[in-house]
DNA sequence: GACGGCTGGGAAAAGGGTTTCCCAGCGCCT
DNA sequence: AGGCGCTGGGAAACCCTTTTCCCAGCCGTC
């Protein structure tokens, strides 16, 4: 160290000694060939950088033959301009940070792709940060990003638990994709999971199933809450209870699918459909029924959550369940980040609706049902 | 269009109409409050820019009080610098471009997310591309990396298949992890599967297996056809023979396990292990097993591939199987590619060990196992 | 013929940060 | 007193692209 606290603030390149390295000693992979720049161009064209550039991006007035002459520079020298010169000039970077606070889980994981789907298309690059759920890492990453001039910011989670807004020492649009802000005032993207258990509670009363019990997860995750409430408040609507009078809330894992079965039939041995807050739970109750000799659907109707193929699919009988059309969230985050950076001002939580995706667990004739050729 | 051909090359922030617009009207979410410029801290500390980069980077010679004075001022002007600003400068960007090929599957987000945490630790951002398995795409999506001036670039696809090299353009490092470029003297790092073949047969045949049967995916992928080859190379080095004289090809679900485990059982009574080529292949094969009365793994031994722990631990009995090591082979792409960013040439396919996860399916005291949290 | 307007294109600044070169001032030695 | 060397810091160039401003030349018109 030269100087006490000369390591603030963190600086890119830098070694460990704080001493860095000279930037100019950038030893490329391939050495030599720099890449051609405007004046490279406009020597070739016999212009000066400031008409190639009007010619290159089509302002001003230039003589016809004068712009294809440029363009002929430019083809022959394969001129690609500088996005961070730019990016400079322009103080727009168009990028955008895609921050995953908790790793990439099952249920990031399209929102991410669906984002970087939108993003891609609008001309927008995505950086990618992974915090692992570690705050420190999370900072790290927002003060990078912020150093690069990114446009806007996508935060994402593995669950759909709200999370505390981030902390951003510098304006810059945010939108929360799956996992709310706790500030109501940021803009938050979430799927409907009221609205998911509405669908499946209407579905198995259409198709005459009575005796609905609810196996789900942990009590504590809001993905679990809610679908329990509005199962139970769908089914009171109906004028229906809940099967054995209570939510069975217990993990997200087969091994208590299995289980939750057994206690939901030996409380209710007429009980004729199990909701399931997840694929995971469906399919574990689909092997205990069977084993118990209760056969899908023809006695007890099953649904899950979710739509993962895997396990939806792989369930025997293939399972009806509800798809969070989490790459369709994920590409509407990144429209209305892209809304505001242009300016348009949001704020609130918006609900993207669920859909059922009906397969023999329930006994009905799939509309557009699983393709063998799909998974 | 003003001019013929003026759409070459594509421009970031251009409109449809090749008119783009003008790059200084850009609305920001909040307006206002340009962000703080090293020229401000200088003015702010008294100095000149020079100086206060020199006592920003811990460069020249400067007095310790000016060196604070600038620091100071610094923070309190919540001063970032711009890393544009010092990519234009530098000729580095300090990001590099994260290319899958074929969509994020389940096999290429370890690597994806192994490669990030590297590179994140090495102070590089990361650019996120999902080529959907589309060339056009590809070809957009590294124009567009070169514009930004990556240093360098990892292409992963959702499968072990070679692959064709990327075109590029201009000279930048490359790393393929997991798909291996057809190219030899392209860096690519691929999971060793012959030896993780070898895992499995020295385990089974260590604990006294004799009678091995081998149930995997499509012959024509690689992944399926590398492990089958040493699988039957490794039973012939122990003198051993293949169940049932040949490997059961097929695919990579859980129906194709529960039918080839029956396939194999007709065709070897006496068979006492399969060896699975996934996962899924091998929950099949436990379902199958126990509904045909053979118990795991006193009867038959039972190994999978892939350690996907929501199916290796969700299986009854939970699977023995190999783990590729995915999150190390991204780390260890990202870890190549830093060097070949440096000048380290290299070249050629490296591979990476594999792991075996001992479970309960091959019937041995697993050492540190399946944990009951975990999942 | 003088002037106005248009056309085509150049010069220069701007954007933010780093680096090189240079210089003023000071202490020390002879 | 003069010369030398060191210290601390400033001026300016540079990276690459875009945009603004300006100008030369030309045509048409009165």
């Amino acid at each position: 160290m030269t100087g006490s606290g000369a390591d603030w603030p963190p600086r890119v390149g830098r070694t460990e000694k704080g001493k860095g390295f000279p930037m100019t000693v950038t030893p490329r992979g391939e050495a030599g060939a720099r890449a051609a720049t405007i004046s490279d161009v406009a020597a070739l064209a016999g212009v000066s950088p400031g008409t190639a550039s009007k010619a290159l991006n089509g302002r001003g007035r230039l003589r016809p033959e004068t712009r294809e002459r440029v363009l002929d520079a430019a083809r022959k020298l394969d001129f690609r301009p500088n996005a961070m010169a730019q990016g400079l000039l322009s103080g727009r970077s168009f990028t955008v940070g895609l921050i995953t606070t908790d790793s990439v889980g099952r249920f990031s994981l399209p929102v991410l792709l669906g984002a970087e789907d939108a993003l891609g298309a609008g001309r927008m690059s995505v950086f990618l940060c992974d915090t692992r759920g570690d705050r420190i890492r999370e900072q790290h990453y927002v003060r990078t990003l912020l150093e690069r001039r990114i446009d806007g910011l996508i935060v994402t989670g593995r669950r759909t638990d709200p999370r505390p807004p981030l902390v951003l020492p510098a304006p810059v649009p945010v939108v929360y994709a799956l996992g709310p802000s706790t500030d109501p005032a940021d803009v938050s993207l979430v799927p409907d999971d009221a609205g998911g258990a509405r669908l499946v509670v209407d579905h198995l009363l259409a198709t005459g199933r009575r005796r609905i019990a609810h196996l789900t997860g942990p009590a504590h995750h809001s993905a679990a809450a809610e679908r329990a409430e509005h199962t139970t408040l769908a089914l009171r609507d109906a004028g229906a209870e809940l099967s054995g009078g209570r939510v069975y809330f217990g993990e997200w894992s087969e091994a208590w699918g299995r289980q939750a079965a057994l206690i939901a039939l030996r409380a209710d041995p007429d009980v004729d459909a199990l909701f399931c807050g997840s694929d995971q739970i469906a399919r574990g109750a689909a092997d205990a029924l069977r084993e118990a000799g209760r056969r899908v659907p023809s006695d007890v109707a099953l649904v899950g959550y979710d739509n993962w193929k895997v396990m939806a699919e792989a369930s025997r009988p293939p399972l009806t369940t509800v798809d969070m059309n989490l790459t369709e969230l994920g590409r509407t985050a990144a429209l209305r980040l892209m809304s505001a950076i242009e300016g348009q001002p949001a704020g609130g939580v918006e609900r993207l609706p669920c859909r059922l995706v009906i397969r023999e667990s329930t006994g009905v004739a799939a509309e557009g049902g699983p393709s063998p050729l799909r998974g």
